[in-house]
RNA sequence: GUGAACGUAGCUCAGGAUGGUAGAGCGCUGGGUUGUGGCCCCAGUGGUCGCGGGUUCAAGUCCCGCCGUUCACCCCA
């Protein structure tokens, strides 16, 4: 019987993984320079931890969550985001004991039910940072810093920052009625979807696609403008640093997200050439969350990017400079050089990567598989050179030959490769 | 969750409107040639046509269901 493979899940074959290596060492490297540690959280928690903490109006927790539950009966989910979980460890931990600041990393798996799609799958990755204890506006800064400096690590072009603010628990109220009111004038207009919005979350309305609604959106109050006094410093002041840094961004007054606890900045870094998956970070600041979840009055903020859509934009541009280390093949002549070629290839693999052919097969048959595997050099040990105690080494690809002695054989390959 | 297209050999794909139990290229295996791989030549190997059901004397082809892939909606990373 064949089993076949859960929809939305896929294989990281071997000829994949450079791209998954190369996007986590940039961008561990750059983690580390801003100070970020590393954090490894469960792949799953109570169920509860999602609900109260990305919200229970929002789609990933009201239909994309994988939740089951575990043989005493508690209903546990896979993460959807990474979000809660750091600050679950947070508070389990009890950080705010010992660290004034907190500044985290993860990378990993999250799981939504959804129809997959291109750079939309039901296990996904993300990496992304998220900061605990800073209110201060350059740190809202820092984290889009840090997201785009990955990005341009990795030497991606068409990417667009774009970043709105909406507000605190002060000023958001009176923007949220607001658009109640201004959308209310159009009920007629809205479809079923966006009429329920109106009610549980109106600012989501900004997101619709829906054609009548685009144009009624041109008109809607914007989140900007109901800003209190602090929100709107503390807004300019991040542009302002976005600007001093030469950072291109834009700003979106129609940009809300999907997550329940964000406030005051939010932004996403977009792509034009993703179709219609084209973020590929998304972030903002979340001063109540910790609040929410029962710990102490501690603003935080971060980002998340999709990987898989990353290795997408990748492929695109084609631009991976991802160098693979030669390959070298070690053969005999006959099976008297048995002992010989083990003890060389001993030595040969504390420096190289070698393959050693099958040696008690014809000559022939083990340089075969030396040009299938795509062989780079192939060592060939023969009677007429060991004698004198040389070996002979063939470039696979052009055909030349060179006799080497084993004397200085490691410094002559170090040379060539 | 909604809509559309698609699923034939290890891979890329033909065949399908007009039903008669499958083809190509690449790959793979063996042999020839080559000191000792590639190139070339010869021979061979390949498939419950995604799965299940239905119509029919007969289904890869028509119909239905399921699974999967892709794209869009939706949503987000």
């Amino acid at each position: 019987m064949k089993i076949g493979l859960p929809r939305g899940v896929q294989d990281i074959l071997p000829e994949e993984i450079p791209y998954w290596h190369l996007i986590e060492k940039t961008a561990r490297s750059i983690f580390e320079k801003y100070n970020y540690e590393e954090i490894r959280t469960p792949i799953f928690e109570y169920t509860e931890l999602f609900v109260k903490g990305t919200g229970e109006t929002t789609d990933i927790v009201m239909k994309e969550m994988y939740t089951f539950t575990d043989k005493k009966g508690r209903s546990l989910t896979l993460r959807p985001e990474g979000t809660p979980g750091v600050i679950r460890a947070y508070l389990t931990n009890k950080i705010y004991t010992s660290k004034p600041v907190w500044k985290v990393y993860y990378i990993g798996p999250m799981f939504r039910y959804e129809r997959p799609q291109a750079g939309r799958y039901r296990q996904f990755h993300q990496l992304g940072v998220e900061v605990l204890g800073r209110k201060d506006p350059y740190i809202d800064f820092e984290v889009i810093n840090i997201a785009v400096e990955i990005l341009k690590s990795l030497e991606l072009e068409n990417i667009e920052v774009e970043i709105n603010s909406l507000g605190c628990s002060q000023c958001r109220p009176k923007y949220r009625e607001a658009l109640k009111s201004y959308f209310s004038k159009y009920e007629d207009l809205l479809s079923p979807i966006d009429k329920e919005r109106l009610e549980r979350n109106p600012l989501r309305i900004l997101d619709s696609k829906d054609e009548k609604v685009i144009s009624l959106k041109e008109d809607a109050p914007q989140p900007l403008d109901f800003l209190c006094e602090d929100c709107k410093k503390h807004f300019d002041k991040v542009t302002n640093y976005l600007s001093i840094a030469n950072l291109n961004y834009k700003i979106n007054p129609k940009l809300v997200r999907g997550l329940d606890y964000y406030t005051r900045t939010v932004f996403e870094i977009t792509t034009t050439t993703l179709g219609a998956q084209n973020a590929v970070v998304g972030g903002g600041r979340y001063d109540n969350l910790v609040e929410t979840y029962g710990g102490p009055q501690i603003p935080g903020l971060g980002f998340a990017l999709g990987i898989e859509r990353l290795i997408l934009l990748l492929k695109q541009q084609a631009k991976l400079g991802i160098e693979k280390q030669k390959l070298l093949f070690l053969a005999i002549e006959d099976e008297n050089y048995l002992k010989k070629a083990i003890e060389i290839s001993q030595v040969l693999q504390k420096n190289f990567k070698v393959e050693v052919g099958p040696l008690e097969e014809p000559l022939r048959a083990q340089l075969r598989l030396a040009d299938k595997i795509g062989a780079d050099f192939v060592l060939i040990i023969n009677s007429s050179l060991i004698e004198r105690n040389f070996i002979k080494i063939r470039d696979f690809k052009s055909g030349e030959e060179k006799n080497i002695s084993i004397d200085n054989l490691i410094e002559t390959l170090n040379t060539m490769l």
